[in-house]
DNA sequence: AACTATTTATAAGA
DNA sequence: TTCTTATAAATAGTT
């Protein structure tokens, strides 16, 4: 977003990554307070530094977001037990490989574009060597995505499993609930 | 950010806040994922719609993060002890998860790249079955866990093949290939 | 810290 | 809801 694109990497130049940390950290809690402002959502955000040093945005206070998130008592069962906290993990988790299967169809369908658009451009030896590098490709992800849907089968049917057994779980573990607003401060 | 400068104030319309909350939740996360690795910092945002739905974005994970940020001072390790297992593994998962979402995001722009530099589209239908199995305990995260790692050699074995044939292509076309993980869930 | 040239994010609109 | 487009913002490289 500047002079110049630049790779999604991290940034090589110790003292450059600091500026960058610095400035996106900076660019990231003023979003966060606007998804705040403008939604009326409740938002927490924090962010180690590479040097470990903690940073923190939240709207109403980040301790009880994380607090909430963490004992999910929202919609789930009723026990915060330390089992609810790998739920939601493993809930997060199934989540995740939903994304994944989407990602995945999206780069098939752009796959079997690529393989027509290489083999019309060029007509490259790419048959020679094995079966078609990209049609290759494209069976593996086709594996892959399979095996996300299994995984994700599992995750959401254990999810359920402990929701259900979760409730018979020690209530006993609450972390304190503290107040602040917003809360950033500088390396 | 868009046709006209908005009041940084509560959208009234709920429609159209449900929109903009859906958007910029996903501009969030996406900034959130650039910070964490362009700087290799760890980060954890969590986001309660209007609705009290939460959502969130971990870099490795959210739970870790909150937990550390709540517990700045020593270890948490509460009750359930026998978990300790269990969420070692639901963060080795995480782990994989986002390096899987990186390999894939890598494709998905080199795709985009070919794409771009040589066709025009066509795309196709796909479905697929997957067995839903029930019943995930210590042994399920475990297979979680290699299969994860099974489809982590996968893609990394398909991004070399790519690297490799479509190196002639790149040649012709343009440079750059860059990488990226994004995370975002839409309510 | 400031300053721009550019890249991104995104408000509207379709 | 997804995509497209016109603009507002964020920010990389500089000074």
């Amino acid at each position: 977003m500047g002079r110049r694109k630049i790779e999604m990497k991290m940034v090589k130049d110790s003292s450059s990554r600091q500026v960058t940390f610095s400035k996106r950290r900076t660019g990231l809690f003023k979003k966060a307070n606007e998804l705040a402002t403008l939604c009326g959502a409740e938002i927490g955000v924090i962010v180690f530094s590479p040097g470990g040093k903690p940073f923190s945005f939240g709207h109403p206070n980040v301790e009880s977001i994380a607090d909430r998130f963490l004992n999910q008592e929202g919609s789930k069962s009723k026990a915060g037990s330390s089992n609810s906290k790998n739920d939601e993990t493993v809930e997060r988790l199934s989540q995740q490989l939903d994304d994944l299967n989407k990602k995945l169809e999206a780069e098939k369908k752009r796959g079997h574009m690529l393989d027509k658009a290489i083999l019309k451009a060029k007509g490259l030896p790419l048959k020679s060597k094995a079966p078609n590098v990209h049609e290759l490709s494209q069976a593996d992800l086709q594996k892959m995505k399979e095996s996300l849907e299994q995984l994700r089968e599992k995750v959401k049917a254990r999810a359920c499993e402990m929701e259900a057994s979760s409730s018979l779980l020690l209530l006993a573990n609450e972390p304190d609930i503290e107040t602040d607003r917003t809360v950033a401060k500088n390396e």
